[in-house]
DNA sequence: GATGAATGAGTGTTCATTCAT
DNA sequence: AATGAATGAACACTCATTCAT
């Protein structure tokens, strides 16, 4: 994407597209009142997010998510038409939090790598704070929202798809812009992501006591620097 | 470890500890007959394999187990005591492969860069090699195993948690012998094991055509130099 | 058991406990109503114990009780928990109707044989009037509750073991008062149970056309002249 | 059943035909092999027994009969058409064992009480006897055979109907001798079957220790001074 | 005769969803 | 809008019986 000022960047508006529809306006009609907005389908999603992230979506039962939404069994299905369709829209909530995180580096003219790096450590720390904010709803990302139905698995890996495309794209940029190594970039934002989801994974649920700070710079540093010492020069 | 003659090495015994029982020779009895081995145990958990892999472990019935193996239904708990049975042999035969993978990098002394490298990319190619040889089987293990119950989740994380473990504990190492950059190395294994699992998650679920000896050579220069080119120097 | 004022009585307090719960309030909470009392409890059990006395507990199907009750699958388990659950609250109602019906036999003082006899004559009537009020669920009592799990068994051991150790130590008593033949109290106990059951399975299950005021009779008149002390002779 | 001598007795040849087939002749055809007869058919019969009345015919698999019989599943079907038909002829077994036991009381011209009553105890120990020498069979009989299916249900309808029948008609003859108490002698005859029927089961299911000389005596007085005339006297 | 792998009809139970009130 | 009693399709699993060897 060249901007018309000459200088170049990655708009996320594609990432957005990976969504089915778009999550922003998800809350039910209720024309008419305008304060005091029914509290219960939110009720409802919190209660859900909880039990999905601490028993999994099989082994949560209607019966969990409205004894804990302090709801009646009918009433839930004035909010939502399934039990799945809860869990849509928590998935879909998480993911609308990771794409908005998501922002163009802009290398400047000429590129300065200082500034791209600092602008690199900010995405990252974008992407994590997204999912660290609420472990439940990582949870619900990295473990159940996997392997549940041909829906969701679409859902996802069109999100992951967009994800990797974009982040491809912007590396293939910065290839040509001199600011990124050269090599096979859709398999440098594979790894990537892989990175990030293994953060993310690793926090929510291998519960390992993870400092977001920390992260944030290790990740950084592996980006610039790899794992490995170098005696001198790159790879033979 | 130090190794008596003052070369350090990593063994993987302590993965091994991360499987219950020895998965290796989970045949039943039938001691007398030589030849002939039961056919349809092997059917059975091909059949599952698929299935699990294509639909998920709750939306496969025995039925369709059955079914798909050519056996009648009393025939399957001949062989398995349960469904979940045959998952959880399918998941530590994963499990296992990937352990057994897993070897020891020698740096040599003194520590010979290249050297190292070159067990690095080799490691790397086996714990690759291990899953992209059955994309169900990584189906399996990257987005199946999670969300089902308690079991199999502390299973995986167990699994997960000794891999880091013990990756962690050798690039520790390596910061030693100097030849890991320094930094917080529990992070980096994160970091690194999420690069694997984000590149078989992409192969297996996303269905991205990714060639193994390219993932292998991406893999192994961003271990060795990250992705972001450098100006001079490492990270300011 | 001697009472303050000379005159001994048998308690029957101690059958009682022969029960695992107090049976008498099993209907469950539905508090506000007052009217309109759920009568697809009571249909379920009525079909139920029809078709436990007709088929037997193990060749009555859900799927029997519910074509019976007039209701469907998952109503039943509204109601009850399993079916097992039907099968005990049957037989504990069974075993506190006759419990129930056991009164403790006063002799005065001085022990006055006709008002004995008497009361052993209501007591017959009494035990058997429980039962053969509603032949399904004698021959539950009778026919179906052996054979069945631990549990039942246990239950029913203990509830005969309770009513044998009643009427010994009456029968004891009776013999310390002189109004009892002497000789071993407790296999008399067994053998004046074992008519009244005989007398109910000819009823219940051997479908005989038996004459209750007649039975009682004729009970009454093999106790009196068989247990009960004369004047003089005896077995020689 | 007058007798030409004018005494007069009852036969119990009418009590065998209660049995549908005779049981005398239950073993195999194996025509040719004189000795050695296959004693798997016993081994088969031996371990049903045990296990129907330990733990219940429906609990009983076939699995557990060939593995205590020490045959193989094929083999039990070579000796029985079905599970259900070991439970049958052990049941016959039983049956054929208490109407082997029953002798007719010949009062003897004139009648002679003391003869009378010394017959009568020599039934109740026979008939006590033919069971109290193997509990599991009695187990069988008391508390496994009832309430099974409607086959078996007829069978001992039949079977204690033909005992009631015949005993009642005894008793009948009994009175017109006057050696028994006036009354309905039908009432009287299944008391008395109860009493022994309860005598069994105490000592089979109960588990209460019961000396059969002590039971026969106790069983005897009973009999003598419930049911059997004396010189003056009677119910008032 | 003896075997035991294979069978499939049958079981009790669950749970997301509906709908009359 | 709110309720919760009622629903019934779907499920994993059992076990007496058969039959090719």
């Amino acid at each position: 994407m060249e901007k018309s000022d000459g200088t170049a960047s990655i708009s996320h508006d594609s990432l957005l597209s990976a969504l089915p529809n778009n999550v922003t306006e998800s809350t039910p009609a209720s024309a008419g009142q305008t304060i005091a907005r029914s509290t219960k389908r939110e009720d409802i999603l919190q209660a859900a997010k909880h039990l999905f992230a601490r028993s999994g979506y099989h082994f949560t039962g209607i019966s969990d998510i409205i004894k804990r939404a302090g709801i009646a069994r009918g009433t839930f299905y004035l909010y939502f038409k399934s039990k799945k369709a809860v869990f849509d829209e928590l998935v879909e909530d998480v993911l609308f939090r990771v794409i908005d995180s998501a922002k163009p580096v802009i290398p400047g003219e000429p590129p300065d790598m200082d500034a791209v790096i600092r602008q690199v450590r900010i995405n990252i720390a974008h992407a994590l704070g997204a999912l660290l904010s609420d472990r439940n709803l990582a949870k619900l990302l990295v473990s159940q929202a996997e392997g549940l139905d041909h829906d969701t698995e679409n859902k996802l890996r069109e999100f992951y798809g967009a994800l990797t495309d974009w982040l491809a794209e912007s590396l293939t940029e910065g290839q040509e812009l001199g600011i990124v190594r050269p090599g096979n970039s859709r398999l440098m934002a594979i790894a990537a992501i892989g990175m990030l989801r293994g953060m993310i994974w690793a926090w929510a649920v291998g519960e390992e006591d993870i400092d977001i700070h920390e992260a944030v710079e290790e990740l950084a540093a592996i980006a610039v620097e790899g794992i490995l010492m170098r005696s001198r020069g790159g790879i033979q």
